[in-house]
DNA sequence: CTGGATCCCACACGATACTG
DNA sequence: CAGTATCGTGTGGGATCCAG
């Protein structure tokens, strides 16, 4: 169950290799949040912010730029009075979403297992503390 | 499609929601690498250091102290010579391996469309400067 | 071999202010 | 409303040295 087996074939170990590029995307924390919260349908900039909450404009925009940028997300504006911008995912997107939700799905079904997980491993510190 | 719902079941967007704390754990890039990395069997410390590469010893070491804490992996001591850890994945983190596996699968399959997105953007915004 | 402890810095991120 | 620009700082994380 553990041959030598050099290295794998995407092989996102390297960083040469673009799979750690998406890997990183992954790993931002805003941008899957951003993409969840895209999910249902088109959102407008200043409803993005509020619904996810926590993020900051700067970081939001930040976000959306590097997402459209990946071809993620796609930006159209409208010339109303104050001007409108609603963001919405690509085609390109959805099956991404799809992995996204089975990840949130997880998280819900083993965030118990894992948070006693956690306060076994502490209060298994703790006593090793107080002996 | 986009109908009012004001906000999901688990609400990932609640800093206080654990939720977010497993989707932390999913945006670290060491994390998901050394995850990875186990899924064919135990390893050992230095073995996944040569492995993943480019990881310093520091955030390796952090790394899986954090999985272990988190139930993801367990680790085993023997008392040879210089002595010799082993790290596996738990039954736990078995579920997660596979959706894991599908996202990297997910980034090989659209690596290139996104690369190509990216060049087209950035092009595009080179077309504006030199226009 | 498997880590822990320290030093240190680049940069991610938040807060604030300003523009179209 | 939808962003951009600037500044200050917290800290993630690398490099290095040391210990069991």
């Amino acid at each position: 169950m553990s041959p030598p087996q050099p290295l794998r074939t995407g092989d996102a170990y390297n960083p040469d290799c673009p799979t750690r590029h998406i890997l990183d995307r992954i790993g931002d924390k805003w941008a899957v949040l951003v993409l969840l919260t895209l999910k249902d349908g088109p959102v407008r900039f200043n409803d993005l912010r509020r619904r996810i909450g926590a993020i900051s404009q700067k970081m939001l925009s930040q976000t959306l730029k590097s997402l459209e940028r990946d071809g993620l997300v796609s930006r159209a504006a409208f010339p109303t009075v104050p001007v409108t911008v609603e963001y919405r995912l690509t085609p390109l997107a959805g099956g991404l979403i799809g992995i996204l939700d089975q990840v949130t799905q997880w998280a819900e079904d083993h965030v118990g297992a894992i948070m006693a997980s956690r306060r076994a491993h502490d209060g298994a510190l703790t006593d090793a503390m107080a002996a």
